[in-house]
DNA sequence: GGGCGCTATTGATCCAAAGCAAGGCCGGCG
DNA sequence: CGCCGGCCTTGCTTTGGATCAATAGCGCCC
């Protein structure tokens, strides 16, 4: 929704390609030349809100970068039921462990809203790699991160309660905001539920029974946390 | 349980622990220079059936590889519960991703056999690295590929019931064995249950509902499977 | 300003899977 | 051989969270 268009209106279109890779942060301190080397391969595209980037079962042939925007990774069953995997906003890259597997993609990924993204084809980052051994370097440290959320999803699915999920959630908005009182959900309601394995429904039970214990205070997609360290004592208490 | 046993009894240990990594999938078709450097920052590591390997929040120096014997790699709870998040035999590797964010572990192992685990040094295997980007390319297929089947779990932990958890595990075991009718669970049915997300009771209930609907035949830890494609449509069936 | 469509809330009911509590079945060891 | 201690199975009860069915806000566009 709230996007912070950073809109030049058109300049030469392999200059700005360049210098928004620039701002990647897998593509940091990369040399000009390098650069160079992965713009060649890189295109520019846009998606409005709702449109589909790629579907399961599509063939991979590069990653994705998020300039501006919000982009949904979801699982979808033949019956239509929908898992939220991953909400990707501005600067995150998305589609690299495909990749490297030759493999289909096994999620879809779809637009919140208005996006402006870039594809890093796949031959150009090859090449690059073979040449510059910390691009590796950083490429395999962005996948053993995901690998390491991803373990902690698999942690919060199978052994914490929906309500210690939602809590989990809260308090990394939290942190991600650096500490403030007031975080903001970053996309609807339905899509965060879904992210948390959980129905609509329920995930509104549980944020208005931490209201009603006086842990937070809610105001549309805006979350006031009253109490940190209660909150997360809270979760920890039905541990038990 | 049943391992081959490829015991020489007590080589010169430089030498055996080049040949046992080149034997490793990831370090196939390494120069033997580079194998040695690999070498170089290699140790031999026994355990024994129960004995911890390392436990969640352990510093991360490297990553192991399994000569022979069986490990789980678990998540568990202050409160004691526990989730098996894999079990790995000869050949596997596994902690490689920690190596590459600098965190502790975040899943505790420990040996379900006798073991013998190479341990690869992550300053070893960081200047290999830096030289070969053939290692590099296999290392990122080797993540990719580990980030591939946890998405997997996620979607049969998020979309799919217990029984077709179950029947997907059963046919994927079928699929390993190269379409043999008869599978063998690879640990404890309670360890298998756990890795499913179950209940030992409610696993074994849907294995004997299983054979009540004459799809598997039940013999111990053996499995025979009497119509792969059934036992699918089965599975597929209560999506609807 | 007023209806329209979407998203969120609330209430009532249902159900898959967990928990609890006995047995039963080995396999090993004295 | 017979007993002991792990696993596994089976029956019964319980519950967390889903589902179904109404509403209730709320932009938003005309």
């Amino acid at each position: 929704m709230t996007s912070t268009v950073l809109f030049t209106p058109r300049a030469d279109s392999a200059g700005r390609t360049l210098e928004l890779l620039a701002r990647a942060p897998i593509f940091q301190d990369l040399s000009r030349e390098e650069l160079e080397g992965i713009a060649a391969g890189t295109t520019e595209h846009r998606a409005r809100r709702g449109e589909s980037i790629f579907l399961r079962g599509d063939p991979c042939n590069g990653f994705h970068c998020v300039v501006f925007g919000q982009v949904k990774l979801a699982l979808s069953t033949a019956s239509g039921a929908e898992k939220v995997v991953e909400i990707i906003g501005p600067g995150m890259t998305f589609g690299e462990a495909l990749m490297f597997t030759d493999r289909p993609y096994l999620v879809s990924a779809t637009a919140l809203a208005d996006c402006l993204l870039l594809h890093v084809g796949k031959e150009a980052l090859y090449r690059e790699l073979e040449r510059d051994p910390r691009l590796a370097r950083r490429m395999l440290a962005g996948l053993s991160w995901r690998l390491h959320m991803l373990v902690k999803d698999v942690e919060a699915l199978t052994l914490h309660s929906a309500t210690q999920r939602v809590i989990g959630y809260l308090a990394m908005l939290e942190e991600n905001a650096a500490g403030a009182a007031r975080v903001t959900l970053p996309a609807q309601k339905s899509m965060v539920a879904s992210r948390l394995n959980l129905t609509p429904e329920y995930f509104s039970r549980i944020l208005h029974e931490l209201v009603a214990d006086g842990l937070i205070r809610i105001d549309g997609r805006d979350i006031e946390i009253l109490d940190v360290a209660r909150l997360r004592a809270f979760g920890a208490a039905d541990e038990a």
